[in-house]
DNA sequence: ATATTTTTTTAGGCGAGTCTAAATTTCTAG
DNA sequence: CTAGAAATTTAGACTCGCCTAAAAAAATAT
Protein backbone atom coordinates (compact mmCIF):
# COMPACT_ATOMS: atom_id res chain seq x y z
CA UNK A 1 0.00 0.00 0.00
CA UNK A 2 1.10 3.22 -0.86
CA UNK A 3 2.31 6.31 1.18
CA UNK A 4 1.00 9.71 1.21
CA UNK A 5 3.39 12.74 0.47
CA UNK A 6 2.92 13.42 4.03
CA UNK A 7 3.70 10.24 5.75
CA UNK A 8 6.59 9.76 3.13
CA UNK A 9 7.79 12.74 4.75
CA UNK A 10 7.10 12.13 8.34
CA UNK A 11 8.71 8.51 7.80
CA UNK A 12 11.76 10.54 6.88
CA UNK A 13 11.85 12.68 9.01
CA UNK A 14 11.83 10.30 12.11
CA UNK A 15 14.07 8.37 10.55
CA UNK A 16 16.74 11.31 10.24
CA UNK A 17 16.17 12.28 13.67
CA UNK A 18 16.38 9.27 15.07
CA UNK A 19 20.31 9.19 13.54
CA UNK A 20 18.75 5.75 11.91
CA UNK A 21 16.80 4.17 13.99
CA UNK A 22 19.26 4.27 17.22
CA UNK A 23 16.86 6.73 19.25
CA UNK A 24 13.52 7.84 20.18
CA UNK A 25 12.51 11.35 18.40
CA UNK A 26 9.82 13.39 20.88
CA UNK A 27 7.23 15.28 19.22
CA UNK A 28 8.70 18.80 19.53
CA UNK A 29 11.53 17.77 17.64
CA UNK A 30 9.60 16.09 14.98
CA UNK A 31 7.19 19.43 14.93
CA UNK A 32 10.38 21.87 14.38
CA UNK A 33 12.29 19.50 11.76
CA UNK A 34 8.34 19.68 9.33
CA UNK A 35 8.21 23.05 10.30
CA UNK A 36 4.45 21.93 11.94
CA UNK A 37 2.84 21.84 15.33
CA UNK A 38 3.12 19.47 17.71
CA UNK A 39 -1.28 18.63 17.73
CA UNK A 40 -0.29 17.70 14.00
CA UNK A 41 2.59 15.35 14.56
CA UNK A 42 0.68 14.15 17.39
CA UNK A 43 -2.29 13.45 14.42
CA UNK A 44 0.10 11.71 12.04
CA UNK A 45 1.92 9.75 14.75
CA UNK A 46 -1.18 8.12 15.47
CA UNK A 47 -1.74 7.38 11.75
CA UNK A 48 1.47 6.02 10.62
CA UNK A 49 1.42 3.66 14.13
CA UNK A 50 -1.89 1.98 13.10
CA UNK A 51 0.30 1.51 9.92
CA UNK A 52 3.08 -0.24 11.70
CA UNK A 53 5.48 2.14 10.34
CA UNK A 54 6.65 2.95 13.46
CA UNK A 55 6.42 2.45 17.26
CA UNK A 56 5.07 4.96 19.47
CA UNK A 57 4.76 5.05 23.38
CA UNK A 58 2.47 7.85 24.54
CA UNK A 59 4.73 10.96 26.19
CA UNK A 60 7.85 8.93 25.17
CA UNK A 61 8.30 9.53 21.27
CA UNK A 62 8.68 7.45 18.31
CA UNK A 63 10.88 5.33 16.29
CA UNK A 64 10.46 3.78 12.93
CA UNK A 65 9.75 -0.48 13.10
CA UNK A 66 11.80 -2.47 10.62
CA UNK A 67 8.85 -2.11 7.63
CA UNK A 68 8.68 2.30 8.12
CA UNK A 69 12.69 2.27 8.10
CA UNK A 70 12.54 0.29 5.04
CA UNK A 71 10.32 2.62 3.29
CA UNK A 72 12.02 5.82 4.65
CA UNK A 73 15.28 4.26 2.65
CA UNK A 74 13.28 3.69 -0.33
CA UNK A 75 12.53 7.65 -0.25
CA UNK A 76 15.98 8.30 0.67
CA UNK A 77 17.15 6.54 -1.54
CA UNK A 78 15.25 8.13 -4.25
CA UNK A 79 16.09 11.47 -2.87
CA UNK A 80 19.78 11.00 -3.33
CA UNK A 81 19.99 9.23 -6.62
CA UNK A 82 18.15 12.72 -7.78
CA UNK A 83 20.35 14.68 -6.21
CA UNK A 84 23.03 12.75 -8.27
CA UNK A 85 21.23 13.40 -11.05
CA UNK A 86 20.97 17.17 -10.79
CA UNK A 87 24.38 17.99 -9.77
CA UNK A 88 25.85 15.49 -12.51
CA UNK A 89 23.86 15.65 -15.51
CA UNK A 90 22.20 19.07 -15.53
CA UNK A 91 25.16 20.72 -14.14
CA UNK A 92 23.67 21.85 -10.43
CA UNK A 93 26.04 22.60 -7.99
CA UNK A 94 25.69 20.46 -4.77
CA UNK A 95 24.18 22.95 -2.56
CA UNK A 96 21.15 24.08 -4.75
CA UNK A 97 19.62 20.64 -5.20
CA UNK A 98 17.97 19.80 -1.69
CA UNK A 99 14.83 21.58 -2.46
CA UNK A 100 14.36 20.06 -5.51
CA UNK A 101 14.98 16.48 -4.76
CA UNK A 102 12.50 17.13 -1.93
CA UNK A 103 10.02 17.02 -4.60
CA UNK A 104 11.41 14.11 -6.97
CA UNK A 105 11.99 11.93 -4.36
CA UNK A 106 7.91 11.19 -4.21
CA UNK A 107 7.45 10.17 -7.91
CA UNK A 108 6.41 6.96 -7.50
CA UNK A 109 7.85 4.39 -10.41
CA UNK A 110 9.93 1.76 -9.03
CA UNK A 111 11.42 1.52 -13.04
CA UNK A 112 12.09 5.18 -12.66
CA UNK A 113 14.09 4.53 -10.25
CA UNK A 114 15.75 1.00 -11.69
CA UNK A 115 16.72 3.08 -15.03
CA UNK A 116 17.96 5.89 -13.58
CA UNK A 117 19.73 4.17 -10.66
CA UNK A 118 21.42 2.66 -14.13
CA UNK A 119 21.92 5.99 -16.23
CA UNK A 120 24.06 6.99 -13.49
CA UNK A 121 26.11 4.30 -13.35
CA UNK A 122 24.93 3.25 -9.74
CA UNK A 123 26.38 5.81 -7.93
CA UNK A 124 26.88 4.67 -3.98
CA UNK A 125 27.52 8.32 -2.59
CA UNK A 126 25.17 11.44 -3.58
CA UNK A 127 27.05 15.27 -3.91
CA UNK A 128 27.26 15.31 -0.17
CA UNK A 129 29.15 12.23 0.05
CA UNK A 130 25.91 10.12 1.80
CA UNK A 131 25.48 6.98 1.07
CA UNK A 132 22.98 6.16 -1.62
CA UNK A 133 20.91 3.21 -0.02
CA UNK A 134 20.91 0.34 -2.63
CA UNK A 135 17.71 -1.23 -4.27
CA UNK A 136 17.00 -3.53 -1.21
CA UNK A 137 17.33 -0.35 1.35
CA UNK A 138 20.82 -1.66 2.48
CA UNK A 139 23.26 0.88 2.78
CA UNK A 140 26.60 -0.13 2.53
CA UNK A 141 29.69 2.62 3.43
CA UNK A 142 32.23 2.38 1.83
CA UNK A 143 35.79 3.90 3.31
CA UNK A 144 36.75 7.08 2.57
CA UNK A 145 40.06 7.96 1.83
CA UNK A 146 42.17 11.02 1.05
CA UNK A 147 43.08 10.80 -2.82
CA UNK A 148 46.98 11.91 -2.41
CA UNK A 149 46.80 8.06 -0.81
CA UNK A 150 45.60 6.20 -3.21
CA UNK A 151 47.95 4.40 -5.26
CA UNK A 152 48.01 4.19 -9.61
CA UNK A 153 45.62 2.56 -11.28
CA UNK A 154 43.01 3.64 -9.19
CA UNK A 155 39.33 3.77 -9.89
CA UNK A 156 36.82 5.47 -7.98
CA UNK A 157 34.51 7.84 -6.73
CA UNK A 158 35.19 11.32 -5.25
CA UNK A 159 32.56 11.41 -2.09
CA UNK A 160 33.72 15.15 -0.56
CA UNK A 161 35.65 17.78 -0.67
CA UNK A 162 37.73 19.14 3.22
CA UNK A 163 38.69 22.16 2.69
CA UNK A 164 35.44 24.38 1.59
CA UNK A 165 38.08 27.99 0.70
CA UNK A 166 36.19 29.03 -2.11
CA UNK A 167 38.68 29.31 -4.63
CA UNK A 168 39.45 25.45 -4.12
CA UNK A 169 35.89 24.84 -4.92
CA UNK A 170 35.85 26.94 -8.31
CA UNK A 171 39.33 25.03 -9.04
CA UNK A 172 37.34 21.50 -8.59
CA UNK A 173 34.40 23.60 -11.05
CA UNK A 174 36.99 23.86 -13.40
CA UNK A 175 38.50 20.48 -13.86
CA UNK A 176 34.62 18.93 -13.09
CA UNK A 177 36.06 17.49 -9.64
CA UNK A 178 32.51 17.25 -8.24
CA UNK A 179 31.59 14.64 -5.79
CA UNK A 180 29.65 11.71 -7.26
CA UNK A 181 32.23 11.97 -10.26
CA UNK A 182 34.40 9.19 -11.15
CA UNK A 183 37.92 9.36 -10.68
CA UNK A 184 41.19 7.58 -12.04
CA UNK A 185 44.77 7.88 -11.23
CA UNK A 186 47.02 7.20 -14.01
CA UNK A 187 50.41 8.24 -12.46
CA UNK A 188 51.75 9.55 -9.24
CA UNK A 189 55.31 11.76 -9.60
CA UNK A 190 57.41 10.43 -6.26
CA UNK A 191 59.07 13.57 -6.30
CA UNK A 192 56.12 16.42 -5.30
CA UNK A 193 53.29 13.49 -5.03
CA UNK A 194 51.43 15.63 -7.65
CA UNK A 195 49.32 13.29 -9.70
CA UNK A 196 47.82 12.91 -13.10
CA UNK A 197 44.34 11.63 -13.14
CA UNK A 198 41.25 11.41 -14.99
CA UNK A 199 38.23 13.17 -14.02
CA UNK A 200 34.85 14.05 -16.25
CA UNK A 201 36.83 12.76 -19.10
CA UNK A 202 39.51 14.80 -19.18
CA UNK A 203 42.95 14.15 -17.81
CA UNK A 204 44.35 16.83 -15.34
CA UNK A 205 47.63 17.44 -13.20
CA UNK A 206 46.69 17.73 -9.60
CA UNK A 207 49.14 19.46 -6.68
CA UNK A 208 49.71 17.22 -3.27
CA UNK A 209 48.05 20.29 -1.86
CA UNK A 210 44.71 19.02 -3.32
CA UNK A 211 44.33 15.88 -4.00
CA UNK A 212 44.96 15.61 0.06
CA UNK A 213 41.46 17.09 0.38
CA UNK A 214 39.84 15.41 -2.25
CA UNK A 215 38.13 12.17 -0.54
CA UNK A 216 37.50 9.22 -2.67
CA UNK A 217 35.96 5.93 -2.09
CA UNK A 218 36.68 2.61 -3.86
CA UNK B 1 0.99 32.60 -6.98
CA UNK B 2 1.37 28.79 -7.47
CA UNK B 3 -1.29 26.16 -8.32
CA UNK B 4 -1.98 22.60 -6.49
CA UNK B 5 -1.26 19.34 -8.05
CA UNK B 6 -5.12 19.88 -9.01
CA UNK B 7 -5.54 22.86 -10.30
CA UNK B 8 -2.57 22.20 -12.83
CA UNK B 9 -4.51 18.89 -13.69
CA UNK B 10 -7.73 20.85 -14.94
CA UNK B 11 -6.09 23.70 -16.55
CA UNK B 12 -4.48 21.14 -18.28
CA UNK B 13 -7.36 18.95 -19.19
CA UNK B 14 -9.52 22.30 -20.61
CA UNK B 15 -6.52 23.15 -22.30
CA UNK B 16 -6.38 19.89 -24.28
CA UNK B 17 -10.52 19.49 -24.55
CA UNK B 18 -10.87 22.93 -25.94
CA UNK B 19 -8.56 21.76 -28.36
CA UNK B 20 -6.29 24.86 -27.67
CA UNK B 21 -8.55 27.02 -26.41
CA UNK B 22 -10.44 27.06 -29.62
CA UNK B 23 -14.15 25.57 -27.88
CA UNK B 24 -15.92 25.71 -24.95
CA UNK B 25 -15.68 22.50 -22.81
CA UNK B 26 -18.75 20.90 -20.77
CA UNK B 27 -18.69 19.88 -17.17
CA UNK B 28 -19.41 16.20 -17.75
CA UNK B 29 -16.63 16.10 -20.65
CA UNK B 30 -13.91 17.52 -18.25
CA UNK B 31 -15.61 14.68 -15.58
CA UNK B 32 -14.71 11.89 -17.84
CA UNK B 33 -11.58 13.26 -18.99
CA UNK B 34 -10.51 13.62 -15.00
CA UNK B 35 -12.34 10.37 -13.45
CA UNK B 36 -14.44 12.65 -11.63
CA UNK B 37 -17.92 13.50 -11.06
CA UNK B 38 -19.48 16.22 -12.51
CA UNK B 39 -19.88 18.24 -8.84
CA UNK B 40 -16.58 18.13 -8.17
CA UNK B 41 -15.45 19.98 -11.49
CA UNK B 42 -18.29 22.54 -11.13
CA UNK B 43 -16.56 23.37 -7.71
CA UNK B 44 -12.72 23.83 -9.13
CA UNK B 45 -14.31 25.52 -12.08
CA UNK B 46 -15.50 28.25 -9.71
CA UNK B 47 -12.39 28.17 -7.95
CA UNK B 48 -10.28 28.42 -11.15
CA UNK B 49 -12.73 30.92 -12.69
CA UNK B 50 -12.49 33.25 -9.15
CA UNK B 51 -8.42 33.35 -9.99
CA UNK B 52 -8.87 34.18 -13.55
CA UNK B 53 -7.51 31.24 -14.89
CA UNK B 54 -10.67 30.05 -16.71
CA UNK B 55 -13.62 31.66 -18.01
CA UNK B 56 -17.13 30.05 -16.94
CA UNK B 57 -20.47 30.93 -17.97
CA UNK B 58 -22.73 28.88 -16.18
CA UNK B 59 -24.38 25.11 -17.56
CA UNK B 60 -22.61 26.98 -21.15
CA UNK B 61 -19.19 25.28 -20.80
CA UNK B 62 -15.77 26.84 -19.49
CA UNK B 63 -12.40 27.93 -21.34
CA UNK B 64 -8.92 28.79 -20.22
CA UNK B 65 -8.02 32.61 -20.25
CA UNK B 66 -4.86 34.25 -21.68
CA UNK B 67 -3.45 33.70 -17.90
CA UNK B 68 -4.79 29.92 -18.00
CA UNK B 69 -3.58 28.76 -21.63
CA UNK B 70 0.03 30.10 -20.48
CA UNK B 71 -0.22 27.95 -17.18
CA UNK B 72 -1.71 25.05 -18.97
CA UNK B 73 1.55 25.30 -21.69
CA UNK B 74 3.66 25.45 -19.31
CA UNK B 75 2.62 22.10 -18.00
CA UNK B 76 2.15 20.50 -20.87
CA UNK B 77 6.01 21.66 -21.74
CA UNK B 78 7.26 19.85 -18.83
CA UNK B 79 5.07 16.62 -19.28
CA UNK B 80 6.99 16.43 -22.62
CA UNK B 81 10.66 17.46 -21.58
CA UNK B 82 10.13 14.98 -18.97
CA UNK B 83 8.91 12.13 -21.72
CA UNK B 84 11.68 12.99 -23.49
CA UNK B 85 14.07 12.91 -21.42
CA UNK B 86 12.68 9.43 -20.21
CA UNK B 87 13.08 8.00 -23.35
CA UNK B 88 16.15 9.58 -24.88
CA UNK B 89 18.29 9.06 -22.05
CA UNK B 90 16.48 6.55 -19.65
CA UNK B 91 15.46 3.73 -22.30
CA UNK B 92 11.70 3.89 -21.88
CA UNK B 93 9.71 3.31 -24.81
CA UNK B 94 7.34 6.04 -26.45
CA UNK B 95 4.07 3.91 -24.75
CA UNK B 96 5.61 3.70 -21.44
CA UNK B 97 6.41 7.17 -20.26
CA UNK B 98 2.46 9.03 -19.73
CA UNK B 99 2.10 7.97 -16.50
CA UNK B 100 5.41 8.67 -15.01
CA UNK B 101 5.29 12.40 -16.76
CA UNK B 102 2.28 13.08 -15.21
CA UNK B 103 4.12 13.29 -11.88
CA UNK B 104 6.99 14.64 -12.78
CA UNK B 105 4.57 17.44 -14.88
CA UNK B 106 3.79 18.86 -11.36
CA UNK B 107 7.44 19.26 -10.23
CA UNK B 108 8.34 23.08 -9.42
CA UNK B 109 11.20 24.54 -10.18
CA UNK B 110 11.44 26.51 -13.47
CA UNK B 111 15.92 26.11 -13.56
CA UNK B 112 15.53 22.22 -13.51
CA UNK B 113 13.37 23.31 -16.68
CA UNK B 114 15.78 25.43 -18.30
CA UNK B 115 18.93 22.70 -17.18
CA UNK B 116 16.51 19.93 -18.50
CA UNK B 117 15.98 21.53 -21.79
CA UNK B 118 19.60 22.49 -22.25
CA UNK B 119 20.73 18.83 -21.50
CA UNK B 120 18.20 17.38 -23.96
CA UNK B 121 19.67 19.92 -26.69
CA UNK B 122 16.30 22.36 -26.81
CA UNK B 123 13.97 19.25 -28.54
CA UNK B 124 10.74 20.80 -30.35
CA UNK B 125 8.90 17.58 -30.28
CA UNK B 126 8.32 14.81 -27.48
CA UNK B 127 8.50 11.15 -28.30
CA UNK B 128 4.84 11.03 -29.27
CA UNK B 129 6.11 13.78 -32.21
CA UNK B 130 4.01 16.13 -30.53
CA UNK B 131 5.13 20.01 -30.37
CA UNK B 132 7.34 20.89 -26.89
CA UNK B 133 6.02 24.54 -25.97
CA UNK B 134 9.03 26.63 -25.93
CA UNK B 135 10.04 28.51 -22.37
CA UNK B 136 7.32 31.35 -23.25
CA UNK B 137 4.53 29.01 -23.82
CA UNK B 138 5.06 29.31 -27.65
CA UNK B 139 4.10 26.51 -29.68
CA UNK B 140 6.17 26.47 -32.68
CA UNK B 141 4.93 23.84 -35.22
CA UNK B 142 7.58 22.78 -37.70
CA UNK B 143 6.53 20.98 -40.92
CA UNK B 144 6.76 17.45 -40.67
CA UNK B 145 8.16 15.37 -43.88
CA UNK B 146 8.58 12.07 -44.78
CA UNK B 147 12.40 10.88 -44.58
CA UNK B 148 12.88 9.74 -48.03
CA UNK B 149 12.07 13.41 -49.45
CA UNK B 150 15.08 14.77 -47.67
CA UNK B 151 17.97 15.66 -49.40
CA UNK B 152 21.59 14.74 -48.56
CA UNK B 153 23.34 16.73 -45.52
CA UNK B 154 20.22 17.43 -44.20
CA UNK B 155 20.02 17.18 -40.29
CA UNK B 156 17.05 17.01 -38.28
CA UNK B 157 14.89 15.07 -35.54
CA UNK B 158 12.29 12.05 -36.12
CA UNK B 159 8.93 13.08 -35.03
CA UNK B 160 6.79 10.33 -35.64
CA UNK B 161 6.91 7.13 -37.96
CA UNK B 162 3.71 5.98 -39.48
CA UNK B 163 3.31 2.25 -39.95
CA UNK B 164 2.58 1.12 -36.51
CA UNK B 165 3.59 -2.74 -37.88
CA UNK B 166 5.44 -4.11 -34.74
CA UNK B 167 8.18 -5.95 -36.93
CA UNK B 168 9.11 -2.21 -38.46
CA UNK B 169 9.04 -0.80 -34.51
CA UNK B 170 11.25 -3.59 -33.48
CA UNK B 171 13.24 -2.99 -36.38
CA UNK B 172 13.44 0.71 -35.70
CA UNK B 173 14.28 -0.05 -31.99
CA UNK B 174 17.08 -1.99 -32.86
CA UNK B 175 18.60 1.05 -35.25
CA UNK B 176 18.24 3.17 -32.13
CA UNK B 177 15.79 5.67 -34.26
CA UNK B 178 12.85 6.85 -31.93
CA UNK B 179 11.03 9.83 -32.29
CA UNK B 180 12.60 12.64 -31.29
CA UNK B 181 16.52 11.58 -31.94
CA UNK B 182 18.35 13.36 -33.98
CA UNK B 183 19.21 11.79 -37.71
CA UNK B 184 21.38 13.15 -40.80
CA UNK B 185 21.24 12.18 -44.18
CA UNK B 186 24.78 10.96 -45.36
CA UNK B 187 23.91 9.74 -48.85
CA UNK B 188 21.12 8.64 -51.28
CA UNK B 189 21.56 6.31 -53.72
CA UNK B 190 19.90 7.31 -56.94
CA UNK B 191 18.76 3.59 -57.85
CA UNK B 192 16.54 2.38 -55.88
CA UNK B 193 16.37 5.85 -53.24
CA UNK B 194 18.25 3.65 -50.39
CA UNK B 195 20.43 6.07 -48.01
CA UNK B 196 22.91 5.72 -45.05
CA UNK B 197 21.99 7.94 -42.40
CA UNK B 198 23.60 8.41 -38.87
CA UNK B 199 20.91 7.83 -36.03
CA UNK B 200 21.78 7.21 -32.38
CA UNK B 201 25.86 7.74 -33.36
CA UNK B 202 25.95 5.02 -35.65
CA UNK B 203 25.31 4.93 -39.65
CA UNK B 204 22.84 2.69 -40.43
CA UNK B 205 21.43 2.03 -44.63
CA UNK B 206 18.10 2.14 -44.85
CA UNK B 207 15.72 1.26 -47.81
CA UNK B 208 12.72 4.07 -49.43
CA UNK B 209 10.47 1.36 -47.99
CA UNK B 210 11.49 2.27 -44.70
CA UNK B 211 12.92 6.20 -44.77
CA UNK B 212 9.20 7.04 -46.23
CA UNK B 213 7.30 6.08 -43.06
CA UNK B 214 9.80 7.92 -40.98
CA UNK B 215 8.79 11.51 -40.28
CA UNK B 216 11.45 14.47 -39.52
CA UNK B 217 11.61 17.93 -39.25
CA UNK B 218 14.16 20.50 -39.44
C1' DA C 1 -45.73 24.17 -26.84
C1' DT C 2 -45.28 21.41 -23.26
C1' DA C 3 -43.57 17.21 -21.07
C1' DT C 4 -39.72 14.32 -20.54
C1' DT C 5 -34.90 13.55 -20.51
C1' DT C 6 -30.28 15.13 -19.92
C1' DT C 7 -27.00 18.17 -18.01
C1' DT C 8 -25.44 21.15 -14.58
C1' DT C 9 -25.53 23.24 -10.20
C1' DT C 10 -26.50 23.43 -5.22
C1' DA C 11 -26.56 21.51 -0.63
C1' DG C 12 -24.56 18.91 2.69
C1' DG C 13 -21.02 15.72 4.10
C1' DC C 14 -16.39 13.16 4.37
C1' DG C 15 -11.20 12.28 4.86
C1' DA C 16 -6.56 14.19 4.82
C1' DG C 17 -3.75 17.28 6.93
C1' DT C 18 -3.35 21.28 9.30
C1' DC C 19 -4.35 24.77 13.09
C1' DT C 20 -5.48 27.00 18.04
C1' DA C 21 -6.84 26.49 22.63
C1' DA C 22 -7.51 23.70 26.49
C1' DA C 23 -6.49 19.59 29.17
C1' DT C 24 -3.26 16.23 30.66
C1' DT C 25 1.11 14.17 31.64
C1' DT C 26 5.94 14.40 32.58
C1' DC C 27 9.93 16.91 34.06
C1' DT C 28 12.40 19.84 37.24
C1' DA C 29 13.53 23.10 41.05
C1' DG C 30 13.33 24.20 45.41
C1' DC D 1 8.02 15.72 47.65
C1' DT D 2 5.38 18.89 45.60
C1' DA D 3 4.46 23.18 42.74
C1' DG D 4 5.33 25.28 38.59
C1' DA D 5 7.19 24.73 33.93
C1' DA D 6 7.55 22.24 29.79
C1' DA D 7 6.02 18.85 26.67
C1' DT D 8 2.37 16.22 24.79
C1' DT D 9 -2.25 14.99 23.73
C1' DT D 10 -7.18 15.97 23.06
C1' DA D 11 -10.98 18.71 21.30
C1' DG D 12 -12.86 21.29 17.95
C1' DA D 13 -12.42 23.80 13.69
C1' DC D 14 -10.65 25.02 9.04
C1' DT D 15 -9.34 24.27 3.83
C1' DC D 16 -8.87 21.31 -0.10
C1' DG D 17 -10.66 18.16 -3.10
C1' DC D 18 -13.81 14.86 -3.46
C1' DC D 19 -18.51 12.50 -2.94
C1' DT D 20 -24.05 11.60 -3.14
C1' DA D 21 -28.60 13.25 -3.48
C1' DA D 22 -31.70 16.70 -4.73
C1' DA D 23 -32.90 20.89 -7.22
C1' DA D 24 -32.68 23.72 -11.28
C1' DA D 25 -31.81 24.74 -16.03
C1' DA D 26 -31.36 23.42 -20.85
C1' DA D 27 -32.18 20.25 -24.61
C1' DT D 28 -35.35 17.14 -26.96
C1' DA D 29 -39.24 14.80 -28.57
C1' DT D 30 -43.87 14.40 -29.45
Amino acid sequence: MSLSLAEENYLKAIYHLSEDGSKDVLTNALADSLSTKAASVTDMIKKLSAKSLISYKKYYGVNVTAKGKSQALQVIRKHRLWETFLVQKLDFTWDEVHEIAEQLEHIKSPRLIEKLDKFLDYPTVDPHGDPIPNGNGKIVIKPQVPLDQIEEGYKGTIVAVKDSDSAFLKYLEKIGAKPGKKIQVISKEAYDESMEVIVDNQKVFISKEVSKNILVTE
